[in-house]
DNA sequence: AGCATTTCTTTACATATGTAAATGCTCAGC
DNA sequence: GCTGAGCATTTACATATGTAAAGAAATGCT
């Protein structure tokens, strides 16, 4: 709990006030390895923070393949944001990597304090700005540079990730090809 | 200005105060076909509203090759809002690809008088959040659709764009070469 | 320790899409 | 109505990267 608390308080400090509400709507859980935290095509309806463990974001297209849109890496904060601030179908699923220890909250009652609040108010357009911060970079980082990299940039985010989940979600997330991936890795080493 | 007020007032109902207030800081102003907004490498501290117009957020790769990223077209709100909400250097310019009329305002202004008001602080995170939503859409888009299922979509969510602006634009928006873009209409028709 | 499963690499091959260049079209300005 | 500039299409070709399958390596389970 201190964790969340923590993580909370380095986008914005908080006041005790707003410190103690939170703590009462978080409730302690895990999700083991291959566990989804929200599926496609469902309504999220929880948030969660990532106090350990890795969380994958993929969608599939319309051939059934795969694609890691993105990773948590512990701490972090899980759920279907999209879903939950539009109140439509998830597109994006989100499944455990690796046995993970979460902290969860029903989004609703997040709102619902919310409202009238100017700190949450703030606090919850600082989430919002991250987000869309965030999905800017990556996108431009997909879209301007190559494969090799995108690869490196990923190893400087999520340091040592690759030693805890497989290459090919790795692949997926540099949205190529495993073979591929194995001939940058191949390439590098020359 | 009623224009800009209405805007607004679709995201979220403002108060008159608030609608003062707003009124007070845009000023009128025109884009001639080819100027630019925004450019790459600066600071951005405008924001603005585009009553009447087109233009497009593009980046420039590795290899100097431009890519758009998306069309504003009127009613709008443009001007680098990565840049703005996070104080670094734009990587997204921002051209006018036809004359436009436009409403622009300092954000660092419309920040002071965010300070401690509750109401602009949900306007501010609620836009957050558009802009969020709107990446995460044309992401979901550019990575599980094919090109011309893209190429639909974007005729629906700009209708009668392809009038008024370059084929190679298109392209551009759609991640493929006009070459491509030309065999896609060529298969269509058939 | 040994077997089974999963993951990674490599090879061979197919193909979608880009580049370059030539041709054809359209429309604005004279 | 002609002309030219800008744009779109088409052709020919090159190539990066995907798919499929086989082999090698690593990991985990009993």
């Amino acid at each position: 709990m201190e964790n969340l608390i923590k993580f909370f308080n380095s986008t914005v400090p908080l006041s005790e006030k707003v410190i103690s509400l939170m703590a009462g709507m978080f409730v302690c859980d895990e999700l083991r390895k291959g566990a989804y935290f929200v599926k496609t095509g469902e309504y999220a309806s929880e948030i969660a923070f990532l106090e350990t463990g890795i969380v994958r974001a993929f969608y599939v297209n319309n051939e059934g393949k795969e694609y890691n849109k993105t990773f948590f890496s512990a701490p972090s904060i899980i759920g279907s944001y999209a879903s939950l601030i539009s109140k439509q179908k998830n597109n994006v699923a989100q499944q455990a990597l690796t046995d993970c220890k979460i902290w969860k909250a029903s989004f609703h009652e997040i709102e619902k304090v919310s409202e009238g609040n100017f700190e949450i108010e703030r606090l919850r357009r600082m989430i919002a700005e991250n987000y869309f911060l965030s999905n800017e970079k990556k996108e431009l980082e997909m879209a301007m540079l190559d494969a090799d990299k995108r690869y490196l940039i990923m190893q400087e985010e999520y340091p040592g990730i690759e030693l805890k989940i497989p290459q090919y979600h790795i692949a997926s997330y540099l949205g190529i090809s495993p073979t591929q991936l194995s001939r940058i890795r191949k390439n590098r080493s020359l």
